[in-house]
RNA sequence: GGGCGAUUAGCUCAGCUGGCUAGAGCGCUUCGUUGACAUCGAAGAGGUCGGAGGUUCGAGUCCUCUAUCGCCCA
C-alpha cells in the first residue's frame, strides 16, 4: 500500500523536502560534457540595494520556466545565477542607514571603513536574495554563484578596461555631466528622471560695454538659474534674426489656416505675436547681430567682466529677448556654443562637488547653489538690473539615486567611445575568428541586423522582434559616448595611475617599469590638446607636456607593480567604474575570462577550468542562448552586454532576448521598494505555497503588456485584506490607514512604532485552487492505481474515451510546446491546464469511474491509460509549478514504476530532469475527437434542460436523439459513458426518433434531442421562441450577405462557401424549431 | 518637444496575416455535498471592443484624427 495523499495540498509540507531533495542529487548542476545542446541564461544579476520583489518574481520565474523547460529537453542547460554591487544605489543606501542611525558621514570612516560596511550589507543581502531565489524553486547551478566585485568578475573588468585603454577606446575627457551634488558624483543620462516643477524665469540685464549712439543700454537675457551667471562668458544673439523670424511667422500663419475651432484663437494669438515681435523686436536684434559681428562686448554685472557678444544660432529670435547667456560649464547646450567660438569664448567652473559655490564665485563663493540664487537676485535687484521674472513650468532632471537636482557640470570623466574611429576596431583580438568593426554601438547596431557572427549568431527579441529592435537600434544609433567613471568609494576602482608629464624623472623610471612589465602596463601621454599617444617603452618621451596615463591590467594580481607606479610619483585615479560595466561583461566574466583555468573561485564552488578532458566553462557555455529582462534596460544593459562580449569574445553573449511584462500595483505604478508597492515573493509563498505564485505569473505573461496586480494588506489589527488601490494613506506614502480600526499601518515594516501590515494580492487565489486541483486529481488516480502493471498489449484494447484522451494528450503536448518556443508563457500554461482540467479531469476521470470500480480488463486498460496522463501532465507542467509535480512524481514512481501505452516511456528519479513529452502524434485522431465533442455537446445539452426545467441532477432519464444514421453510431459507440455522465435511464438515437408530447427538446441544425417527461410547456414555449428569433436574425444576416453582389466575387471562395453552408444550417435548424413550436402551441 | 505602446465583460487579460454567434480566469446568479477535490462540480447572466471619421463586400483587427493613461528619449 503506497501512502494515501491528504485531501488538501500543503506547499509547505512539501516546498523543503523537494529543495533538498534536488540539492542532494546537485540536479542544476552543469557542467561542461560531450552533448552538443546546450541552453545557457544569464541571470540579470539583482542588485544587493535590498530584497526582491514580484517584478523580480516575474524575471526569475521566466527564466526558471525556460530553464527548466530546456533541461527536461535534454540540453546541457546552465542558468547562472549572481548579484550586482550596483554602485551608486548601494552606497546611497548604506550612506543613508550610517547617517540615520549612528549620525555619520562616509567622511567619518573613510574610504576603507566604508566600502567595509557595504561588504557587510552586500553579505546580508546576498543571502536574502538567494533565498528568496531559491523559496521560488529557481534552478540555477547554485555552487556557480557570482558576485559583480569578486576576484573572477573583477580580473575581468581590469582586463577589459586595459585592452580598451590601449585600443584607444577608453579616454579622458572634459565632458558636460549630470553632477548628484549630495552623492558628489556623475550620474549618466539614464539615470536622471526629468520633472516638469514650478520655477521661474528671471529677466537679467547686462550693459553693454561704451554703447555708442543708436545702440542699446544693455541687453536682457533670461534664465531659470541665475546663479550661473557668474560663470557666464558670452552673451549670444541669432546671426539673422530675420530671416528666422519671417519664417516663424509663415509657419503660424500656415498652420492658423489649417487650425481648428479649438485652437484657432491661440494660432491667432501666436501670428500675432510674432507681427508685433518683427516690428518692436526686430531692429533692436539687427542691431545687436551687428555688434557681434563687430566684436564688441558687454560687461557682465557682479563680476565686473567683459564678456564678448557674439552670433550663434542656439539664441532663439522668437523667444524672449533673443539673447541667450553663455555659460559653457554649467549647460549642455552652451558648451557647444562654447566648443563653436572656442577663440572668443572661455569656460568657467562655479561649483564644487557639493553644490556650493567655488572660488570662481566671487561673492558667491562657499554658498550653497539654492543660497546663491536668492543672493544674485537680489543683488541684481538692488543694481536696478533685475528686469522682470516670469512665473513658468521648468524642467528639472532629478538623480534618480538621491532625488535631487542634478547640475550640468563640467568635469574630468572617462569615457568609453561608442562612435566609428578612424581603422576600425579589432573584436576578439588574438582569437581564430577575430574581426574589425567601424566602433562599437555600429557593432551592436549590426548583431541585431544582417550580420551574423562565426558561429552564425544575430540578435533577435522575443515576443515582439519589430518594436524592441528599434528601441535597440534608436539608441545605439546616437553613439553616444559612454561616461563610465563615477565619483563614488564602492565599485570597480579605476586601474589607472597618473602623474603631470613634468614630474621629476618619471621618464625613466617609467621606462623601465614598461620593460619590466610589457604586458601588463599600457602608458599613454594626454596632451593638453584632448588627444594622447601611447608611451613607447624605450622611448617614453614627454616632452609635448601633459598627463602621464598608466593602465595597469590586473591590479590585484601586480600589487607590487602598483606600488612601483606610486614610488616612482604616480597616483591612483580615486574614482569606480559605472556598475553596468562590470554587469556588461557578465555573461563571460562568469564563466572565468579571460582565463577560466586560473579562475579564482571560492571553496566549495565549481571550478571554471577545463576538468576530465572536458572542454572549459567559457569553451563549453559562451556564447550563450537567451536573455530574459524588463524592456527598460534594453539599452542600459542589453546592449552593453552585446558590446563587450563582441568586443572581447568577437561573438554575442545571447542570440535571444525574451522581454517580459513589468509588475504594476493596483493603480498602474511600477511596483518598487522606494515607492513601497512592492510585494515581497516570500510573502506570497508563504499564504499561496510557490506553485500558485509560479502559476499566476506565468499566467499573466502574456505579450509585452504590463500587468496590474492588485495590492491587499492584511490589517495587522483586524487580519481583513485592505485593498491599498483605495485605502487612505496615514503620516506618509509607505502608510495607510486601516477602514475598520481607523488605525494607522506601514507597508514597508520599517517605521517605528507603526506596526507591519503583509501584503497579498487576491490574484493568487486561481493558482492556489489549480494546485490543490492536480494534488486531488493525482490522489484520484492514486488511490484508483492500486495494483496497476504495465502491460504494452493494452494499447489494442483501448476503448473511446481511451483513444480521446489520447489524442487530446497529443494535442495538448504540441500546443504547450509550441506556446513556450514561441515565449508565450500564458498560453502554454493555459492549453496545460485546459488539457488536465477541462478534458483529464472533467471529462477522463469521470468517464472512467465506472470501469473503474467493475475492475477487471477494462480497469486495467484505464489504469494504464490514467498513469501515463499523470505522467505526461507532470512532465507538461513542471516548468511552471516544479514542487507539487516533483513530489506527485514520486508518488506515481512508487505506484506505477512503468507507464506508456504501447511501450514504458523513459523514467528517471528526479522529474526535473526526466524527459519532456513528445512523440504522442501517432495517438491524434481529429475525427474521433469531433464525434466525441458530439457527445459531450450532448451532454451539456442535457445539463443544460435539467437546470431549466429543475430537474435533479441524479433523476434518471430518458433520451431520445433525432439524427442521421452516422451520427447515431457515435452516440451508441459511447453509450455506457453518456448514461453514466448524463445520468440516463435509456439513450436512443437513429433518424426515425420521435418527440413525444410531453418532451423538452433541444433543437440545432443536425440534431434534436427529446426528453420526455420533464416538460414546463410554457417555459419551452418561451425557449423555443427566443431561439426562434435569434435564429432568424443569423440566417437574415447571412442571406443579406450572400445576396450582396460584391461579397460574392469579392470575397475569398472558402469564406462565401462556408457562408451558404451557414445559411442551409440554419435553415434546418429554423424549420426544426417551427415544427418543435407548433408541436407544443398545438397541445396547448 | 520626439519616439513607442495601451484603452475589449464588474476585475485582470487573450483575440495571429480583416471573415461563422468577440473568448478565458476571477467575481456574480441558480442548483448540487455518502463521490479525488466546496481551494469542488453543473448550469446561467454579463460586452454597440475609449470617441469620431475613413478604406473595404466585410473592421475589435488596417489608416487618419481625438481623448485618457503609461513607458522611453531629449
Amino acid at each position: 500500500m503506497v501512502k494515501e495523499l491528504a485531501t488538501k495540498y500543503e506547499p509547505q509540507n512539501v516546498e523543503t523536502a523537494i529543495t533538498d531533495r534536488w540539492r542532494q542529487r546537485d540536479a542544476f548542476k552543469a557542467v561542461p560534457d560531450e552533448r552538443d545542446d546546450r541552453y545557457v541564461i544569464m541571470m540579470p544579476l539583482p542588485n544587493v540595494t535590498g530584497a526582491l520583489h514580484m517584478g523580480h518574481a516575474m524575471d526569475n520565474v521566466m527564466q526558471d520556466l525556460l530553464t527548466r523547460w530546456h533541461r527536461m529537453q535534454g540540453d546541457n542547460t546552465l542558468w547562472m545565477a549572481g548579484t550586482d554591487h550596483a554602485g551608486i544605489a548601494t552606497q546611497a543606501v548604506v550612506e543613508k542607514r550610517l547617517l540615520e542611525l549612528e549620525g555619520k558621514t562616509r567622511h567619518d570612516l573613510g574610504r576603507e571603513g566604508l566600502v567595509d560596511r557595504i561588504w557587510q550589507w552586500k553579505d546580508q543581502y546576498q543571502k536574502r536574495i538567494v533565498s528568496q531565489q531559491v523559496a521560488m524553486g529557481c534552478s540555477c547551478d547554485w555552487d556557480r554563484q557570482r558576485f559583480t566585485m569578486d576576484p573572477v568578475c573583477a580580473r575581468a573588468v581590469t582586463w577589459t578596461f586595459f585592452s580598451m585603454f590601449r585600443d584607444s577606446l577608453i579616454f579622458q575627457g572634459d565632458r558636460m555631466v549630470n553632477w548628484d551634488c549630495h552623492l558628489q558624483t556623475a550620474v549618466a543620462d539614464d539615470e536622471i528622471e526629468h520633472k516638469t516643477v514650478d520655477g521661474h524665469f528671471w529677466h537679467l540685464r547686462y550693459p553693454v560695454s561704451d554703447p555708442q549712439p543708436g545702440e542699446p543700454e544693455y541687453v536682457v537675457v533670461a534664465t531659470t538659474r541665475p546663479e550661473t551667471m557668474l560663470g557666464d562668458t558670452a552673451v549670444a544673439v541669432h546671426p539673422d534674426p530675420g530671416t528666422i523670424l519671417r519664417e516663424r511667422l509663415k509657419q503660424a500663419q500656415e498652420k492658423l489656416a489649417e487650425a481648428s475651432d479649438k485652437t484657432r484663437d491661440e494660432c491667432a494669438e501666436e501670428v500675432e505675436r510674432l507681427e508685433t515681435r518683427i516690428t518692436e523686436v526686430l531692429p533692436k536684434l539687427e542691431k545687436l547681430a551687428q555688434m557681434a559681428a563687430a566684436g564688441r562686448s558687454l560687461n557682465l554685472p557682479i563680476q565686473g567682466r567683459q564678456i564678448p557678444l557674439i552670433a550663434d544660432e542656439w539664441a532663439k529670435p522668437e523667444l524672449g529677448s533673443g539673447c541667450v547667456k553663455i555659460t559653457p560649464a554649467h549647460d549642455p547646450n552652451d558648451y557647444e556654443v562654447w566648443q563653436r567660438h572656442k577663440d572668443r569664448v572661455a569656460a568657467i567652473n562655479l561649483l564644487n562637488p557639493d553644490g556650493t559655490l567655488n572660488e570662481n564665485a566671487g561673492p558667491c563663493q562657499g554658498l550653497d547653489r539654492f543660497d546663491a540664487r536668492k543672493k544674485i537676485i537680489s543683488t541684481f535687484e538692488d543694481l536696478g538690473l533685475l528686469d522682470h521674472i516670469e512665473d513658468r513650468k521648468v524642467e528639472v532632471g532629478h538623480s534618480d539615486r538621491s532625488k535631487t537636482p542634478v547640475e550640468p557640470f563640467l568635469s574630468l570623466q572617462w569615457f568609453v567611445k561608442m562612435s566609428d574611429v578612424d581603422g576600425g576596431v579589432v573584436c576578439g583580438r588574438g582569437l581564430d575568428h577575430e574581426f574589425k568593426v567601424p566602433g562599437l554601438a555600429q557593432a551592436a547596431i549590426d548583431a541585431a541586423s544582417e550580420w551574423e557572427s562565426h558561429t552564425g549568431r544575430s540578435l533577435t527579441f522575443h515576443p515582439d522582434p519589430e518594436r524592441y529592435r528599434n528601441t535597440y537600434v534608436n539608441w545605439l544609433s546616437e553613439k553616444r559616448d559612454w561616461c563610465i567613471s563615477r565619483q563614488l568609494w564602492w565599485g570597480h576602482r579605476i586601474p589607472i595611475w597618473s602623474c603631470d608629464s613634468e614630474t621629476p624623472n618619471v621618464g625613466e623610471a617609467l621606462g623601465q617599469l614598461l620593460n619590466a612589465h610589457p604586458e601588463i602596463l599600457c602608458a599613454r601621454l594626454q596632451l593638453v590638446d584632448g588627444t594622447s599617444r601611447i608611451l613607447n617603452a624605450d622611448n617614453p618621451s614627454t616632452e609635448e607636456g601633459g598627463r602621464i596615463l598608466v593602465c595597469l591590467r590586473d591590479p590585484a594580481a601586480h600589487e607590487e607593480v602598483a606600488l612601483g607606479l606610486e614610488a616612482i610619483g604616480l597616483v591612483q585615479d580615486p574614482d569606480v567604474l559605472d556598475t553596468w560595466f562590470s554587469s556588461a561583461l557578465w555573461p563571460h566574466s562568469t564563466l572565468g575570462w579571460p582565463n577560466p583555468e586560473n579562475a579564482q573561485v571560492d571553496d566549495g564552488q565549481r571550478s571554471l577550468a577545463a576538468l576530465a578532458g572536458n572542454s572549459d566553462c567559457l569553451d563549453y557555455f559562451y556564447p550563450g542562448s537567451c536573455l530574459v529582462t524588463g524592456r527598460d534596460i534594453i539599452t542600459l544593459w542589453v546592449a552593453r552586454m552585446i558590446i563587450m562580449g563582441l568586443y572581447n569574445l568577437g561573438d554575442m553573449p545571447f542570440t535571444d532576448v525574451f522581454l517580459h511584462a513589468n509588475i504594476l500595483d493596483g493603480k498602474g505604478e511600477r511596483m518598487s521598494k522606494s515607492k513601497g508597492n512592492g510585494i515581497d515573493p516570500v510573502d506570497i509563498i508563504e499564504r499561496y505555497g510557490t506553485d500558485a505564485m509560479r502559476y499566476v505569473l506565468c499566467e499573466m505573461q502574456t505579450g509585452t503588456q504590463d500587468i496590474r496586480l492588485p495590492v491587499q494588506a492584511i490589517s495587522p489589527f483586524t487580519g481583513n485584506t485592505i485593498d491599498l488601490a483605495t485605502a487612505k494613506h496615514g503620516q506618509n506614502i509607505f502608510t495607510y490607514l486601516c477602514p475598520e480600526s481607523g488605525k494607522e499601518f506601514d507597508v514597508l515594516g520599517t517605521l517605528e512604532g507603526v506596526p507591519a501590515a503583509k501584503m497579498v494580492s487576491d490574484r493568487f487565489d486561481v493558482g492556489r485552487n489549480f494546485c490543490n486541483k492536480l494534488w486531488n486529481a493525482a490522489r484520484f488516480a492514486l488511490l484508483n492505481l492500486e495494483g496497476y502493471e504495465f502491460d504494452a498489449s493494452r494499447s489494442n484494447k483501448l476503448m473511446t474515451e481511451d483513444r480521446w484522451i489520447l489524442s487530446r494528450l497529443a494535442a495538448a503536448c504540441e500546443g504547450v510546446h509550441q506556446q513556450l518556443s514561441e515565449y508565450n508563457p500564458s498560453a502554454a500554461i493555459g492549453l496545460a491546464r485546459e488539457f488536465f482540467w477541462g478534458e483529464l479531469c472533467d471529462w477522463y476521470l469521470e468517464a472512467i469511474k465506472p470501469r473503474l470500480k467493475e475492475g477487471g480488463d477494462d480497469a486495467g486498460t484505464a489504469q494504464q491509460v490514467l498513469a501515463t496522463c499523470l505522467d505526461q501532465v507532470l512532465r507538461l507542467l513542471h516548468p511552471f509549478v516544479p514542487f507539487i509535480t516533483e513530489e506527485l512524481w514520486g508518488s506515481l514512481r512508487d505506484i506505477a514504476p512503468i507507464r506508456g501505452i504501447s511501450s514504458p516511456l523513459a523514467d528517471n528519479e528526479l522529474l526535473c530532469l526526466a524527459a519532456w513529452p513528445e512523440q504522442w502524434q501517432e495517438f491524434r485522431q481529429e475525427k474521433l475527437e469531433q464525434s466525441f465533442g458530439r457527445s459531450q455537446d450532448l451532454i451539456r445539452t442535457l445539463r443544460d434542460l435539467r437546470a431549466r426545467h429543475n430537474v435533479p441532477p441524479r433523476q434518471p432519464l430518458e433520451v431520445r436523439i433525432k439524427v442521421a444514421n452516422e451520427n447515431a453510431q457515435d452516440f451508441m459507440d459511447l453509450e455506457s459513458l453518456i448514461l453514466h455522465l448524463g445520468a440516463l435511464s435509456s439513450i436512443s438515437a437513429g433518424p426515425d426518433q420521435v418527440r413525444t408530447i410531453d418532451s423538452a427538446a433541444s433543437v440545432s441544425a443536425d440534431i434534436e434531442i427529446y426528453v420526455p417527461g420533464v416538460i414546463d410547456l410554457e417555459k419551452e414555449k418561451l425557449r423555443l421562441a427566443d431561439q426562434l428569433e435569434k435564429t432568424g436574425k443569423r440566417l437574415e444576416g447571412s442571406q443579406k450577405k450572400l445576396a450582396n453582389e460584391n461579397f460574392v466575387s469579392r470575397a475569398a471562395p472558402e469564406v462565401v462557401e462556408r457562408e451558404r453552408h451557414l445559411v442551409e444550417e440554419l435553415e434546418r435548424e429554423l424549420t426544426s424549431i417551427r415544427e418543435n413550436l407548433a408541436a407544443l402551441e398545438d397541445q396547448s
